[in-house]
DNA sequence: ATATTGAATGCGAACGTTCGCCCGAACGCT
DNA sequence: AGCGTTCGGGCGAACGTTCGCATTCAATAT
């Protein structure tokens, strides 16, 4: 391995102080255009390259974003996670800074990576994301007033900047989409109440009905376990209601159920988008190639992950406002599972609602 | 933000010079028993956590590892990333390294970013993924003698750390199963021959075939883009050969081309599984969920990841054999879409030939 | 009694930067 | 001619470690 070039060589090569060329460098200082040149030209012929580890020494950071995720469930697969690392990576690199990213503990505190990150000046912020009500991460670093953003809100008494899809705004999004196709019987297969992001489209479901002035039929509002098991057992139970109370559109709160609840239905000998609609979230890459094809909401992450870590260089150069608070809209994609036509393969058709 | 406690804190406390206290903490010094009970006691009060920073400038390392992938096209989702990376950084942890992600660079020169990285000394090695023929990023890091371990292989006659899944052992399983059920007229959908992978997967296919005395039938073999109108269109031509030609069973070399398969299947009213098996690779989550669920070959990536960072780690303390290759095996799943039975949904067969 | 060991600890130096202060020379002004 | 101002650049210091060598003191061997 080649020997490392350092400032020094280069002075001596240029004829000048070391920390001239720092200077240079930098930019900040005032030499003559003769010696200026003279150092850049060492500094190529040279191939000086800083040092970041010095540079971090000296300046008292890392240039380091630490994050980490909660993997998916093994029968799942995080439909984000790619695309969110990748933006989230290319906003950090043009600034400088890097992508830190360090497992997830189950079995632990969860905030004990956060705080060895913290207490050996590893990272100079934290992105988080899953943000639950009461997430010990948010308190813990609020605590110790380290710089982080989060993808995802928590309980609206806290106060910290965050990204968030406007995941009420996408449930609206599909009760319109519903609702214009005649459907008045709506049921919502739901998450546990203890789930933030679940609450939220929740809201969005309520709100979307009552603005089109469609009562809430408690009977139709299923809560179960976001996977597929979950999604199978609710829409049986839904298409075992009497004909008159029986849903007519089935909204998932993820596309892993919807996938369920169309299984359940096929079973039953039911079309899915012609005797029955039913709508997913998440927009699962898949989920474009089922049969039928599948309704969902896409949710803009490549802005939330360039939009995270805007914020968080704000904060780390402190021309911040402090409590940045950003919703995202995310998007209807609306396929054959909601559509009531026959079955074509190719055909995907993009509704944004303004 | 609590002032960081720093060795000459904990030193005045305990009323030693700082450089005993890093003896003592770095268990590599005869102090008495006595001092050295002292400065522990000093390091819990104050709470003392050595700043990673300067131990990296002392040490001239970083105790970063870079990682970057290419990410996966928009209709697709990269089922391995998730799992990959979380076994990867808990690797590392325990050594007490991290991932430094970085983003990919499609439009300049792929190997900008590495050189960079080392350049500016912010990582100790690389973990390089999706390896392809003539890589640039291995010749690269091979010239400048810089740390690495690839997750796939390359040309045959370069030399370099890797761990790989053993795809052809992958394809022969498929084969064998196949062939136990009665197939006789195996078609596979292949990728282009410039694909390592591709190669790698069509060495187990013909292998297995020549295993079992069958002559390889070049009008089973089609190569066409690995996605899901790739597998759809050759699915369909196969379907459309003379019955005496016609395949009975289908490999396609990755699941969402499986996906295709099934989905050109249905149009013409076959039912995949009975009329025709159809099998995938990768196990992606969603594939137990589809319709029927697909036979696929899982990777066992947690144990790649595992494997990379223990053979980098061991290249970084220069404790290593040299070029450390090795293949893992994969493990067949069994499910409807192969096996000729009616369907059901939450049966899985896990089936792992020896 | 003196030389030889060994353990326990102190001390200087270095890793490669950046920052602020200082100093000399040149310049323009009264 | 004297004085303040600006420009160009040198220099010391510091960031928090780790490492190797020097030093001290007591214990043992000669």
């Amino acid at each position: 391995m080649a020997q490392r070039v350092t400032l020094k060589q280069v002075a001596v090569q240029a004829g000048v102080s070391y920390q001239t060329v720092s200077k240079v460098l930098n930019k900040q200082a005032q030499v003559s255009k003769e010696t200026k040149e003279r150092i850049l030209e060492a500094v190529q012929t040279l191939g000086y390259h800083p040092n970041s580890i010095a540079r971090n020494m000296r300046l008292q950071q890392s240039c380091l974003i630490g994050y980490s995720w909660a993997p998916a469930p093994p029968d799942q697969v995080n439909p984000i996670l790619d695309q969110l690392l990748q933006s989230m990576a290319q906003a950090a690199e043009t600034a400088g800074y890097h992508l830190l990213c360090f497992p997830h503990h189950f079995d632990q505190e969860t905030v004990t990576a956060y705080r060895d990150l913290i207490d050996t000046n590893r990272v100079d912020g934290f992105v988080i994301s899953s943000v639950e009500y009461d997430d010990p991460r948010v308190t813990f670093l609020q605590e110790r007033g380290f710089p982080f953003v989060a993808f995802g809100r928590s309980n609206p008494e806290l106060s910290f900047p965050f990204v968030d899809i406007d995941g009420a705004a996408g449930m609206q999004m599909v009760v319109e989409h519903l609702v214009r196709l005649g459907h008045r019987h709506i049921a919502a297969l739901a998450w546990p109440k203890d789930s933030r992001v679940g609450q939220n489209r929740m809201d969005g479901y309520l709100s979307g009905l009552a603005a089109n002035g469609i009562s809430v039929s408690p009977g139709l509002i299923l809560r179960c376990e976001g996977n597929f098991q979950g999604g199978l057992e609710a829409t049986s139970r839904l298409l075992e209601l009497p004909v008159i109370q029986r849903p007519t559109a089935i909204m998932a709160f993820n596309d892993v159920m919807a996938i369920g609840a169309i299984r359940a239905a096929q079973e039953r000998g039911l079309q899915v988008g012609v005797d029955l609609a039913i709508t997913g979230f998440d927009d699962t890459p898949m989920v474009q190639y089922l049969t039928p094809t599948l309704t969902s909401v896409r949710q803009p992450i490549w802005e939330v992950g360039q939009q995270v870590i805007s914020i968080l260089l704000s904060i780390l150069n402190e021309t911040s406002l402090p409590g940045a608070q950003v919703l995202v809209r995310p998007e209807l994609i609306v396929r054959e599972s909601s559509r009531g036509q026959s079955i074509q393969n190719d055909k995907t058709k993009l509704v944004n609602y303004p």
